[in-house]
DNA sequence: TTGAAATATGAAGGAACATTCATATAATAG
DNA sequence: CTATTATATGAATGTTCCTTCATATTTCAA
């Protein structure tokens, strides 16, 4: 099973960043229905500054895709992987 | 698509673990066939030093499990999930 | 154009952690 | 028992980055 280092690199990001409580939170918010930042903010509970800072984090990495809308900016869960990895993951945790 | 905080937690925790370099070539080192120290070593091209410490990491987050057998210690990759976290993974980073 | 609402940004502090180096422990052969 | 091989551990260091605070930018209404 020999993998590309480039590979591993890439990897290493995505995983790096959806490695975040709050990221986390913000993924969940977002999953299966688009949301701006104001209602984000409300559901997660984190701080306006905090969450914007992540969401740009998250839309970097590709994990999220933008929607202007006058003022209001709406943030989405970028493809099916990023679905795919988080129920992946959130049963691996809920194993008893 | 509210989830419990200590859902996350647990996910941030094992993404966290599995967003490592080193570790994410030794899970590709064992991954379908387990192996020991030396031979990861060998594999993944780091230092024996440093395999030991991740190789801990690891199987504290019970990402991998252990069988030693006299001086050597073979380790494998510990279910399905964590397979299917890397294949999905994999799959994302390699779209164009 | 002034004000308010929504969102973004920059700097800074502090904590987490990957890696190296040196050394310890464990097991087996001779 | 001694030497050797295989693996683990502890301390130290440098870097990454999460979070907060203060402030900037954008958009639209009045």
């Amino acid at each position: 099973m020999t993998i590309d280092d480039k590979t591993v690199d890439k990897m290493e990001s995505v995983l790096n960043i959806m490695s975040d409580f709050t990221r986390l939170k913000i993924m969940y918010a977002i999953k299966g229905q688009e949301k701006n930042v104001g209602e984000i903010v409300k559901e997660v509970g984190a701080s306006q500054s905090l969450v914007s800072h992540q969401l740009k984090v998250l839309k970097k990495a590709n994990l999220v895709t933008v929607r202007k809308e006058g003022t209001k900016v709406f943030y989405e869960l970028a493809d099916e992987h990023v679905y795919q990895l988080l129920d992946i993951c959130k049963a691996h945790v809920e194993e008893e």
